[in-house]
DNA sequence: TATTGTTATACTCTATAACTATA
DNA sequence: TATAGTTATAGAGTATAACAATA
């Protein structure tokens, strides 16, 4: 039987395959899982309620829970009951966790790599062809 | 402190994030994880050893035993000794593993809400710019 | 002796259900 | 009573090290 995938689904396919692999390894590289880096990541905007990054990480709450306490075990969060209400608890990312944090961007070298190869007009070309397909609605 | 980021790295991450979860709704959808789907995936292209299995997955053979394992016992995957070297397994999807590989295709999504936005023009551009960006080298 | 795959083990990711504290 | 978060538990993904079978 002969499995008939469009030629841009393929490419599409590899694209993420490479990135969520260049993502993996420069987590690994600093001592982290890929899950582990990706909550320090949306830490960088600045703290959230648990609550809040299970919807952000598209998992339970429950599993929040655990990520943050191994970060916070090894200092790379800290968790603050919110004053308002306390059954709230705001997470932070600590200085040492945004050095880690740093370093696994500088570690991640799908952008510079990959992306880096394309000129400005290219680059331009590929926002908006992504900008259109990921639209809402 | 802020963070800077390049936007179109950030598009490329949000495309990424999306991609991969709809990639893990379609597998659940069928009653797989991620990982179970990807396997039967390389398998429908032929049979693969689990060495060459471990290393498209990029990942430790022991782990691809498992895999198997847990497929093989939904009748989805068959493990058969080569007979030219039978320390080598070869393992092929079975009908029923084809049937479940189709389903994921279908309920995956991604290709046809988010890819066939584009049009046959700006497909072609996105698989240049894909292919420019994923090239050897 | 080297290679293929498995087993034993341990840790992480993840979810469900039951629970605690607060509102 | 409802909500935020945790705990207990269980299944799955993953790797390392030790092992068995075959070459």
């Amino acid at each position: 039987m002969t499995e008939v995938t469009d030629p841009l689904d393929q490419q599409v396919w590899n694209f993420v395959y490479a990135y969520d692999a260049a993502y993996g390894r420069a987590a690994q590289a600093v001592g982290l899982s890929a899950a582990q880096a990706c909550l320090l990541e949306h830490l960088t905007g600045g703290g959230r309620s648990m609550g809040e990054l299970a919807v952000e990480l598209l998992c339970d709450a429950s599993n929040v829970t655990q990520l943050v306490s191994r970060l916070e075990a090894r200092g790379l969060v800290a968790r603050v009951p919110d004053p308002a209400d306390r059954r709230v608890k705001r997470v932070s990312i600590t200085a040492a966790g945004h050095r880690v944090s740093h370093a696994v961007r500088r570690a991640f070298d799908f952008p510079s790599e990959r992306l880096g190869r394309l000129t400005e007009h290219e680059r331009r070309q590929l926002s908006e062809l992504l900008a259109k397909a990921l639209a809402p609605g």
